[in-house]
DNA sequence: CGCAGTTTGGCAACCGGTTGACAAAATCGT
DNA sequence: ACGATTTTGTCAACCGGTTGCCAAACTGCG
């Protein structure tokens, strides 16, 4: 009519693929009506006349319409979009938090974003600042940042950390309690009386978390533990604990994460040590493969699936309290960790 | 001066967060020049005067600008962003490939969107569709959908799929031959000449494609191949085959994945069998915790974390082609799997 | 039938960049 | 010194939605 029919333009994009997507413009012109309208049609039910609404619906349907999120996103400075930080994306304790988050995230209509830190924290406040911008809010998993960093974060966007303490920003932490205290009795009815925790990286809160509660929990149990570390949290970092451990002349070892509990465990059996005959075992996370072991190992859960899923879920509260809505209180569900017995502990048969 | 100061406006969002971030308006401002100056300053190097390009920058520095990803994507029509579509998060097989596609991105100065198809076509299509608004290219791995629905999204963005071979869709796949011929010849030397496949799910192409190599190697070594399947890809689907294994008279067993191996390894021991000194056992990918068995899991290396790399470079060039760039051939490094031999093979000592 | 009150839909500005066209300024050749 | 050429920066339109404001149309009611 006016200037161009826009059928076939060869104009900048979509250089070799098929036509550019509809837009409401698009849809406008088919439905006869203004393009606000169509866009109130799409996005806010009920403010349209009934029919004038499935008449836009119809055009939409056909035109296979598609709302284009940036477009979206511009004026409304919300981009249905959150960012989950991980350390090491390889750690399979991530795995199933990033499960969690992913489905909370879809439930909420939400898209996730992944970034990898690869255990620096340079390389993690990097990668923070890169997808801030294109986030509504973001999740930090077991971060390596420093509070200060953490709340500057926050101060920009919503932000949930996972594993981690920090005053002002919102947390979510299992319940340490439950599980450590059903390893300490269930070692404690083995007849277990020396103990000891095998501690992870320097800097991490959930080691110090750890090896908190262990102390105060286990002498009210008539146990003595000692600490033996810190360590790398990896294989190779528990293994290294082994010279250390059979001289500490203990009984029965916790581990920072099932990952240090298989490398001892290894390292162990290779050097003629019986598990659970000689010393028993227990690990952390109940982690992928943690039941591949012979014996299986007996690891205090934690539930990082539920654990990325509220996080998520928090961040989203975050979000809505932001732009106006209610500050209702946080689900406040708590997130046990439980001990699952399997085989790695048992009473000195020796 | 003339409308407003706009030092505190308490306009739309950033409601209870500190100052929206700066614009190149901004800048334009501080810096005494026009936007498209500063626009161009910053993403066109050379364009604008040294000096005032200086001037820029030092401006945008001060006020510690970033740029708004959903502005520029508005009318350039790139997002640099990725998305990678996936089966099941939890597959430990694919903790390599998002690591190596999340490297080869950030390289590549691009952001990954995750999204997972819990297994479903249906739910698959529907990720899809959601997220192909907001990237540039996507990456799917190990799909359900159907060729003609691959087709379909190939044809409005970059596509790559890993691991399936589609016509006309680029395809990164691992090069099986070595690493199964070092198998069969592994088992071959050890003296096993009646072996068996455990294939994976009926509509799976990389089960069909490993199947088939089996089949055209196997007999020129004096062996005979049986296939026991179709099965679930799981602990359980391996689990579940133990009867027909032991029925069908062999002595080895190479399994669609590692975790069918370590299943059928675990009902085999609990069933009294020997590994390997009554049934040899040898998986496939080497995922996460196939060390972690006794004994140790033989297994068909796939270089998964290469795998990802490769696709998400494979879709750059794409995304390159697409906006006018030459059509380099694609980088044709091989990706060769590869025998890694541990405790689970061995000849028959019974 | 007339008027207040409510729907309904259009207009236009805006979000924050990008880019083609063009004019002013600087550079060059002779 | 002057016209031709190149460099540099401005203008304005555009990407595809959203939204405040307003007027037209419709509703209800006395």
């Amino acid at each position: 009519m006016s200037t161009e029919e826009n059928g076939e333009s060869v104009t900048a994009r979509g250089t070799r693929r098929g036509k550019s997507p509809a837009t409401i413009y698009d849809i406008a012109k088919l439905a006869g009506v203004n393009p606000s309208t169509v866009s109130r049609a799409l996005s806010k039910p009920g403010r349209i006349n009934v029919k004038t609404e499935e008449r836009i619906h119809a055009a939409a349907k056909e035109l296979n319409y598609r709302l284009n999120p940036m477009a979206r996103a511009l004026p409304t400075g919300r981009t249905n979009t959150l960012g989950l930080l991980l350390a090491d994306i390889t750690n399979p304790m991530f795995f199933n938090v990033v499960r969690g988050a992913e489905r909370a995230a879809s439930l909420g209509g939400y898209t996730l974003i992944l970034a990898e830190s690869q255990e620096s924290g340079e390389r993690e406040a990097e990668a923070a600042e890169r997808i801030l911008p294109s986030v509504d809010g973001l999740v930090l998993v077991t971060t390596r940042l420093v509070d200060q960093e953490i709340l500057e974060l926050a101060e920009r966007k919503p932000l949930v950390v996972i594993n981690r303490e920090v005053d002002g920003v919102d947390g979510i932490v299992p319940d340490l309690e439950p599980g450590i205290n059903q390893a300490l009795t269930h070692l404690a009815e083995l007849g277990h009386t020396r103990v000891a925790f095998l501690s992870g990286p320097a800097n991490s809160w959930m080691s110090c978390a750890r090896w908190e509660i262990l102390l105060a929990n286990a002498p009210e149990r008539g146990m003595s533990i000692v600490e033996i570390g810190p360590g790398s949290p990896t294989l190779d970092g528990g293994r290294d604990t082994l010279s250390r451990v059979v001289a500490s002349g203990v009984t029965a070892v916790l581990a920072y994460n099932d990952l240090m509990a298989i490398g001892l465990m290894r390292a162990a059996q290779e050097s003629g040590l019986t598990v659970p005959g000689q010393l028993s075992i227990v690990g952390f996370d109940d982690i992928f493969g943690s039941d591949f072991t012979s014996p299986q190992l007996s690891t205090i859960r934690t539930p990082l699936g539920l654990i990325g899923e509220r996080a998520i879920r928090r961040t989203l509260e975050l979000i809505d309290e932001d732009s106006g809505g209610v500050p209702r209180g946080i689900s406040n569900v708590p997130l046990p960790t439980e001990l699952v017995v399997r085989g790695s502990t048992g009473r000195i048969t020796d």
